[in-house]
DNA sequence: TTGAAAAACGGAGTACCCCTCCGTATATCC
DNA sequence: GGATATACGGAGGGGTACTCCGTTTTTCAA
């Protein structure tokens, strides 16, 4: 289903193949214990390639970053589906953001990944952004629909949200911390029955939510500096 | 109350002072168009400075950093008194918080600079930290005082939870998007009269917050790479 | 006023890193 | 067993971070 275009039929090397495994594990590795913006030099240093090897497989680090993380992002997409059959909506939406954080806090540069598929817009990111929109879309919109949560927020802006809070880890405590601040905001999510209060700061009543939720894939430009 | 230590009787050279001027007003600008990565040898070009100057006043780029965005610090330390004078609780945070959003959305940079704040455990940052615990820290206390807001999240998780939601600056509507997020969050921290609905995970009742407030000031060995 | 010494200056130098380009090597397929 | 499409690798151009040290400037005491 991707592989059209007039099949020119010939197959593709068995080196290049070998090569771009070889790669991808040594990203995987080295991203790992590097951090996020490791040197891709190292990467195909350890990878025992050149580095014009690497830059042909991979034209830029967030396609490296992508392919070294779709593994763990579909399963974040199938963890919601998952939690769409088991769970209450809101329990379900919760569990799916904690499980997040889990992922973030196993595999370091997992954080830098997400960071890179919410904030790049490179082309090829727009799967791993699609993915995770749908995942936690489906589970907001479950939630909306059972009149369990308001619906002025979008899917993008919850992950968002979500990335943002995991982009502090490495500090001491940031992984109760971040629990800690999901359990409030998901608490702030829930429709609330009579918070009549002082009215505090009500004065942005809805301005946005004009139902639009946004422009999904908004695309333009690239953001490279 | 900061010049003891045997008081060697020199004053500091006039070019000295100078040159720090120079180069913090040329940071500034250099920061405010090129964002938060910008060369910090293109800073000395436009200061006029050696580069060697500019390391000897500012030994990294966080120091730097700190330097120039100081005096916002300072500013957002103040208002938070001033709106503990002026409205209720929970408003009053409300309004602080935006009120960040809108720093970060004026200044470039200064989203970095906050984020070098709460992450960086470099000498310096620790002052800024200070300032902006404190201030976030009084607000909420007297929030959690007046029996509105829950008390078992502290001011470094919301501090490092709104760092993190500006993270994403940048992005077409983020800056909406952030203060929806902000609203929802501010609403979680309400105490909820009967929230009782299905509990969800209320498995961390306060298991932090035991006076202590985590340590500011953790120190530790450089963060450099 | 003067001149020695402390303090600051500035930029060449080292060590990385990103990314491109292209001559060389190798797998495919006829 | 070639011909040729593909892939390889690394030299090289252009940057940046940060250090080191010979030179210049300022201070201050005599």
């Amino acid at each position: 289903m991707a592989d059209q275009s007039a099949a020119p039929p010939r197959k593709p090397r068995a080196d290049a193949i070998r090569n771009r495994e070889l790669v991808l594990k040594a990203a995987k590795s080295v991203f790992s214990t590097g951090g996020a913006d490791a040197s891709l030099e190292a990467v195909a240093r350890r990878a025992g390639v050149g580095i014009g090897t690497l830059y042909r497989h991979f034209p830029t680090r967030e396609a490296l970053f992508e392919a070294v993380y779709r593994r763990e992002v579909d399963q974040l997409g199938e963890l919601a589906e998952q939690l769409k059959k088991e769970a209450a909506p809101v329990d379900a939406l919760r569990r799916w953001l904690r499980s997040n954080v889990e992922f973030v806090a196993t595999k370091k540069g997992m954080s830098a990944a997400l960071a890179i598929v919410v904030q790049g817009s490179s082309e090829l990111s727009v799967y791993s952004f699609d993915r995770l929109t749908k995942a936690v879309g489906g589970l907001l919109d479950r939630a909306v629909a059972a009149g369990e949560i308001r619906s002025d927020i979008s899917p993008e802006d919850l992950l968002r949200a979500l990335v943002g809070m995991c982009y502090m880890h490495d500090q001491p405590g940031w992984q109760k911390s971040v629990l800690r601040l999901l359990d409030v905001f998901v608490d702030g999510l829930r429709v609330q029955a009579g918070t009549g209060g002082q009215a505090t700061a009500r004065s942005h009543p809805r301005d946005i939510a004009t139902g639009a939720r946004e422009s999904p894939r908004h695309k333009s430009g690239k953001v490279r500096k």
